[in-house]
DNA sequence: GTGACTG
DNA sequence: CAGTCACAACGCACA
DNA sequence: TGTGCG
């Protein structure tokens, strides 16, 4: 693996130039102009370095500009991320007009937009163009979109791409207009590539293409082919090592498992990679070592900096921790907003679900520098606020998370949350019956409200406030009375009453429940439960006769959240909007 | 799951 | 070295 | 008043 360059954005960027970074470099000061033609090296003074640095000359033939660092704020404007397949703008530009296919592929492979959303004062009118088309784009990719914005004070567009696991990005020059019909040299493309080990097993003459493939079990399965990315030398030494050591058949060459290789590419599809590109030999890796679980690691773009221990051991009757850990890596993008920011709450359970649990909430000595830390009267507390903490409790076998109404270092709640709690399992109509009426009676107030199912037996709704603009006090005040409206309307399936020999086998309301210090489970975290049941966020309507807890386990959620988008992706938008007047005076 | 402490 | 322990904290139910 | 549960 390269080792990235450390570069450093200059300050000024001369007009009509490409971009330009200053490198150092075995103790030189390089100027560094990039272009999406290549890279020019030149000497302070202008003289040519080429030939001086050909390790940087190679790296601008191989085209890898992901090492080069991104910032919002640098004189780089990010426009968005695309399917280069399936969302051709700048493939096709002077096409627009063609809006029905790209409307379409969008449609097709929505989550694949993400960050588009920086507009200037002096925007083109093809910047204007395109923030009418994400307007309309499809409600997933929408909503991807405002889950980035609350990232984007303090993470680099990078960060996000890769934990988003986009495609890439897609940026300009911020003067850069856009021209009809002319390749610009002020565009530009960065790939989030996924780097794939396996091994090869066939060549074929008449189109150049090196197949490759992986173990599964014994087996040998392919996984795909490329053709570029090859230096002419590293290409000729193949094409030999195949007619020297390989059959033939047709035009195509194959050989038994023995080069091992990398390959860059987007995704994994159909057993065929997505713009597949030769990265490099890998002389230290056997054949066997190159297996479908190692590549669907890769492919998930697992953080090589977290340790992952055990990860065969079984922590559900069904789930091992491997597939635990791949969930918390696709599912980050939309459960850490709703973590990052708050004093955070595990349940840790080193040998299962059904072996001895206990919580945690101070940061342990032992945590790595990059886990997220609180401190507050002299204790430390836990904060989940990036992906790499996330996986690491993970690791240590966190199950649940829960964290507190108010964000770490507030005082006031910023939101509000209902437990629907029925008795028994079998009652969880009852709460879906109760998350119905008090979703009526929000409406009729013009309180905006979000349901999830805890995962265990009932629902909570969700009532996002800004904070600071109610305390415990009032919150608790509305909390009552609503419950007060329930109970009044249906008291012989909804009771405030705190003696349990009182309930008589009603749901609870409890509004104590919302106070400070307490915990609720966090969305989108897994439960401790054999089925492996996750506090799933859910669209109202989803709230059906049929609905069940259980319906939502954890290996189910990725496709779910792919397809059907986050129903809270509007959490922090509705936030703003609350009636709080009302609220405070209900 | 991990480090610290205990015999 | 093997075994054991800690890793939250608060109200409520029940005795 | 203590202990256990969630």
């Amino acid at each position: 693996m390269k080792q990235p360059m450390k570069l450093t954005m200059q300050d000024e960027l001369p007009l009509g130039k490409d971009w330009v970074y200053e490198v150092k470099f075995d103790g030189f000061r390089v100027i560094l102009t990039w272009s999406i033609d290549g890279i020019e090296l030149t000497s302070r003074n202008g003289k040519d370095l080429t030939e001086k640095f050909p390790e940087i000359t190679e790296l601008a033939a191989i085209h890898k500009p992901e090492h080069l660092p991104l910032k919002l704020d640098g004189e780089l404007v990010i426009l968005n991320t695309a399917y280069q397949a399936n969302f051709p703008l700048l493939q096709q530009r002077g096409r627009l007009r063609n809006e029905k296919k790209i409307m379409d592929a969008a449609e097709k492979r929505p989550a694949t937009f993400i960050a588009f959303d920086i507009l200037h004062e002096e925007s083109s009118p093809y910047d204007r163009r395109r923030a009418d088309l994400v307007e309309r784009l499809t409600p997933l990719t929408t909503d991807r979109l405002r889950i980035i914005d609350s990232f984007h004070e303090e993470e680099t567009v990078q960060q996000l791409v890769f934990l988003h696991l986009a495609e890439g990005i897609v940026a300009k020059h911020k003067q850069s207009a856009y021209n009809y019909d002319q390749r610009s040299k002020q565009w530009i493309k960065f790939k989030n590539w996924r780097t794939i080990p396996c091994f090869l097993t066939t060549y074929d003459e008449a189109n150049d293409y090196y197949g490759c493939a992986v173990y599964v079990e014994d087996e040998i399965v392919s996984i795909g082919k490329f053709k570029h990315g090859l230096t002419s030398d590293q290409s000729d030494t193949l094409r030999t090592f195949f007619k020297e050591n390989g059959k033939k058949e047709a035009t195509i060459w194959s050989l038994p498992p023995s080069v091992c290789v990398e390959v860059d590419c987007l995704e994994v599809k159909d057993k065929e990679f997505r713009e597949p590109l030769f990265h490099d030999f890998r002389f230290d890796l056997s054949p066997e070592e190159c297996t479908y679980l190692s590549a669907e690691w890769d492919l998930a773009m697992f953080p090589t900096n977290v340790e992952v221990s055990n990860s065969e051991k079984m922590l559900w009757p069904e789930q091992s921790k491997r597939n635990y850990l791949l969930y918390l890596r696709r599912i980050a993008p939309y459960m850490l907003p709703f973590l990052k920011e708050k004093k955070l709450t595990v349940i840790r359970y080193p040998d299962g679900i059904e072996a001895t649990s206990f919580f945690q909430k101070h940061l342990p000595d032992h945590a790595p520098g990059y886990v997220g830390a609180w401190g507050e009267s002299g204790e430390t507390y836990l904060l989940c606020s990036n992906l790499n903490t996330l996986l690491w409790l993970g690791n240590q076998a966190s199950i649940e998370f829960h964290t507190p109404f108010q964000k770490a270092g507030g005082k006031d709640p910023d939101e509000i949350v209902f437990d629907l709690d029925p008795p028994n399992s079998e009652a969880f109509q009852v709460a879906v019956l109760a998350a119905k009426l008090l979703k009526h009676l929000l409406d009729e107030l013009g309180v905006q409200s979000f349901v999830k199912t805890s995962g265990s037996k009932g629902l909570q709704v969700h009532i996002p406030i800004p904070e600071g603009a109610m305390t415990y006090k009032e919150t608790r005040r509305f909390t009552e009375s609503l419950a007060g409206l329930l109970e009044r309307e249906r008291p012989d399936l909804f009771t405030t009453e705190r003696l349990k020999k009182h309930r008589k086998g009603r749901l609870y309301l409890d509004y104590v429940q919302h106070a400070e210090g307490k915990t609720i489970v966090a969305p989108y975290s897994v439960r401790a439960k054999a089925s492996a049941a996750v506090a799933t966020p859910l669209f109202w309507h989803e709230l059906t006769d049929d609905l069940r807890p259980e319906h939502f386990p954890f290996h189910k959620m990725i496709e779910r959240v792919e397809t059907l988008g986050c129903p809270f992706s509007h959490y922090d938008h509705a936030r703003k909007e609350q009636p709080i007047q009302t609220m405070k005076t209900l």
